[in-house]
DNA sequence: GACTCAATTCTAACAGCGTTAGATAATTTA
DNA sequence: TAAATTATCTAACGCTGTTAGAATTGAGTC
């Protein structure tokens, strides 16, 4: 049912998408605290006010900028499970990939973790941008809990094995990316690839 | 060298105390976000300003919170380990302790993910507060790498396992008050108990 | 009891934040 | 050209953490 866009429509995403630049540019140079709203006008070339005519709050501006990431993520973990050949290699590059994208940009991370942990706190967001980003993540992931199943494991366990890979990812981006406990020589990339590979071969035996 | 504190000096700590409970009391009924400055100071009676006497800052007031949560955590996790009396039941009681502790107190997850990210940031607490938790938190789970240790494990491998722990502890944390990913049924404490389970049973083999 | 000096708290303000109402400018439509 | 809609700005509100400087309190001394 969507009709072909409108010349006005597509001016007018196309300074959305001015805004949205401009916040990834604040982003990167002064990190998620230094991406003030006024900050991002300043640099769009808007007076602050103006922004609420084309998104209606920060948190709004920060979760487009989110949603785009995850996009990029998704094609970044297909793209890699895309030169495999068996479902064990698939598991390894899709988790391997999920952990890379996020090493390699941790801003994303910071925003990931902001508005995945804040969102839900007072009005934010809203359930619809609340569910399209957490459905963003779901299928970015994906391709570990098929190539699970493709491995044996039942849909219920496959989501499991999804879910564990997820969070010792995330875990250790965190430590990756704030250094709070030392790592006696360990790294976090070799880490992640170890968890993979116990993961795999546990999975082939069952 | 330390020597025996001054009524003053006594005083002066109670007053100290009597702010950070009135932190925490915000913090637990508002969360992160309502504990501003000025509510804390309320709370405790006092004017803003007056907790800049105290205090050097409303950071520094967020990282004496923490540090105490931190010791109330190395407790937590001792207590649990001394009931044990395998190397095999001191690891998995340390990790699940270490897990329930931040299952059962979410806000102060919320405050350790704060102060963890954002603290080495612009002037962020300086480097002592900071190696100060960053130490409190390593001794909370040095268990696991004893245990790690006397299962038979290099030291290096044990500390290794430690920040293994510790990661996927974290990431199903993290998931668990967010709901970000459906669970499928699965639980996270079931999660934490099958990942550690695992983790024994591999170091057992080794 | 009055004086002094330090410890403690308050008042008032600053600059920054996200956000909003209302006026204004720019652009499209009739 | 006139009207209407779209886009942006100005100015302000109430919030934030923080600071300077004045006022108050409290203890120790003459």
């Amino acid at each position: 049912m969507q009709m072909r866009e409108s010349r006005k429509e597509a001016v007018s995403r196309h300074k959305r998408e001015l805004i949205l630049d401009a916040a990834r540019s604040v982003f990167a140079e002064e990190g998620l605290e230094g991406a003030s709203l006024r900050a991002i006008a300043t640099r769009a070339g808007y007076t602050p006010a103006a922004l609420y005519f084309h998104f209606e709050s920060k948190e709004a501006i920060y979760a487009e900028v989110l949603r785009q990431s995850l996009a990029s993520l998704g094609d970044a973990v297909s793209a890699d499970v895309a030169t495999t050949r068996s479902a064990r290699q698939r598991l390894h590059a899709a988790g391997m990939a999920f952990f890379r994208y996020y090493a390699d940009h941790p801003r994303d991370l910071d925003l990931g973790f902001y508005l995945f942990r804040g969102g839900m706190k007072p009005a934010g967001l809203g359930h619809d941008r609340d569910h399209e980003l957490n459905a963003a993540l779901e299928a970015a992931l994906h391709p570990i809990a098929e190539a699970s199943e493709a491995l044996g494991a039942s849909r219920q366990k496959a989501n499991t094995v999804m879910v564990d890979c997820f969070a010792h990812a995330t875990g250790l981006l965190l430590l990756l990316h704030t250094g709070r406990i030392r790592m006696f020589g360990a790294s976090a990339p070799d880490l992640m690839d170890a968890y993979l590979r116990d993961k795999i071969a546990q999975l082939g035996k069952e």
